[in-house]
DNA sequence: TGTAAACTCTATACTAACTATAGAGTCAAG
DNA sequence: CTTGACTCTATAGTTAGTATAGAGTTTACA
């Protein structure tokens, strides 16, 4: 199976497989005379593992990692729980911080109504920074 | 006030204001003799913008055109109102899709105990692919 | 006056995980 | 034998900065 083709199968596009064989997240396959490269079916397994883990936001140096030490089987497994729970800390820091910004930029959507002019836009007003207004004759 | 103490005083780093102007988020400042950048306070509050903005995570871009907007009084505002719905458009479906994404990883973190092996994980075992488990006898 | 410290300058490389070229080579069909 | 589809490597771009290197400037002090 060339290139194309594992692309197609595995869904991954083929810059990401040869990006994924240059940072170490699947081996170097054999090639064709012509320099082609050259997968057989177990590939598709790693892409699919890969995918897996991307579809859970880990990271590919976690991926490597876990990839890693499937290749020790003896080695308790303890270190991938920790990835896990490390992982859902970030997540949930990730979520509450978005809801903020839910929040904030709800209240700020609220300062204007349509069709005001640009210099009277309530939005824009609220993301200036706080002045001391001169009431026109005051200065510096 | 020369860069130094205009990133004291804005809390951005003095290549964030660099690189700023750079963008074109500010407009480029007089330089001293010595080709030091030299700045009067009204950038202080270009900045405090530009975070204000920051803090709402927009981008850049829509910053940029948030500025070019100011420029222009007379039109109507109505560009910002949209950016603003389409920001929270954003927000909400990264909110969605980290909320599956959390769920996805608590349900996997339940599928390990402690103090396996990894070939045993339960983690590990369900990143994997699905495959059709030869019982040891079958073949290919 | 000399010089050392602190500051600033530009240009460049790095981050993450790809995507998108350019330019060259390979292969199969007609 | 040529066309088209495919593949190769190397390089640049994406975002919003951060972090250097190496050079020049300014300030403080002895
Ligand atoms: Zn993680
Ligand atoms: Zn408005
Ligand atoms: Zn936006
Ligand atoms: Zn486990």
């Amino acid at each position: 199976m060339k290139i194309g083709e594992l692309a197609k199968r595995s869904g991954c596009s083929i810059q990401t497989i040869r990006y994924y064989e240059k940072e170490g997240l699947i081996s170097a396959p054999e090639r064709t005379e012509g320099n082609f490269r050259l997968y057989n079916s177990v590939v598709l397994e790693k892409l699919s593992f890969i995918k897996n883990c991307r579809a859970l936001d880990l990271t590919l140096s976690e991926i490597k990692h876990l990839v890693s030490l499937q290749n020790s089987p003896g080695t308790p497994c303890e270190a991938v729980n920790e990835m896990i729970d490390t992982h859902l800390l970030v997540v949930e820091s990730r979520i509450s911080d978005l809801k903020k910004l839910h929040g904030d930029l709800k209240q700020l959507r609220l300062k204007c109504g349509n069709a005001r002019s640009v210099d009277q836009c309530g939005i824009l007003g609220e993301l200036l920074p706080k002045l001391e207004r001169s009431p026109s004759g005051t200065r510096k």
